[in-house]
DNA sequence: TTGGTAATGGAAACCATTATCAATAAGGAG
DNA sequence: CTCCTTATTGATAATGGTTTCCATTACCAA
């Protein structure tokens, strides 16, 4: 599922210009794999996507770019359990974009889903506080991971 | 915090045997190891702390032992990010002992919470109910983290 | 166009975890 | 208690995702 939101190469070229970094062809390439799918990519699968229009970019600027992209807050990386950490381009500036996940422990698929987020921020906001009052922390971010079976694997066997 | 439950060695014993294992030396240690800490111990951290009793365990036993463990429901498995599994003996049967975790950004530290666990279950429901019924997925288990910054290094530049 | 330096990529290193396999020992039968 | 079956163990090697190294390349401000 390709998305046409706001954002794109130029958009890009001045976020990176602006923390100082430069925009060159692999992360322009990265950025173009991870735009063009909702799936949720590993390293090895940004690093064969690119390959197949670029052969000379290598692993280790994939690993290097994604980890930039990261910490840039523009790219988030989870773990699904299987082994290899998973890279999905946040879309929307900011917390839009945010949601969580469904994990099917059979078949590995991921389901994204934002549909009851609101409450769940409402839940959050509510534990931020308790918890900042009784353990005196701060709370930045949170993950919620739903796992189970699918629509597929639930049925059968 | 060392706990004083109802389990112990003779319990786990009936346990194994009950699912056809046997109960060894190496096991034994391994669930003393865990059952006298409140901390979120590596595989390594066990191995370490088993070494100084029994010199003969090994860390493949270790990894084995503690993987059985997961897969009896007797210990939990977590994922902080620092990249290595950590596992936690889970106090009483069932679901009491299910807890969440907030974790320290910059310090590493780890907090177990249970304060908000009702609230974040009937959240659960509610979700679980309209996800079941949008996606088609049944739910069995979650994962629930909150990431920021401890009292300790909340302040401190 | 050029120079300073950020970025790159191939190879080697790293490191948590897993596979191998001969030796050991738990525990049921007798 | 002893024997026997076989689950379990542990030293070692292998695996595989991720990082580190470092000489080479190429952004981009001047
Ligand atoms: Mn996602
Ligand atoms: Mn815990
Ligand atoms: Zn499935
Ligand atoms: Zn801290």
């Amino acid at each position: 599922m390709p998305h046409g939101n706001g954002m794109g190469p130029r958009w890009w070229h001045r976020r990176f210009r602006g923390c100082g970094y430069r925009m060159t062809v692999p992360r322009q390439a990265i950025l173009d794999v991870l735009s063009k799918t909702s799936r949720h990519l590993s390293a090895e699968d940004v690093f064969m996507a690119v390959h197949k229009v670029y052969h000379h970019v290598g692993l280790t600027t994939v690993y290097r770019t994604l980890e930039l992209l990261v910490q840039m807050g523009l790219v988030s990386k989870f773990d699904f359990g299987d082994g290899r950490a998973r890279y999905e381009l946040l879309e929307g500036s900011k917390d839009s974009g945010h949601h969580h996940h469904l994990i099917c422990t059979k078949c590995g698929r991921i389901i994204d889903y934002t549909d009851f987020i609101d409450e769940e921020i409402k839940l959050l906001k509510e534990t931020e506080k308790g918890l900042s009052k009784k353990y005196k922390f701060k709370i930045t971010n949170h993950l919620i991971q739903f796992y189970g079976l699918c629509d597929k694997c639930k049925d059968k066997r």
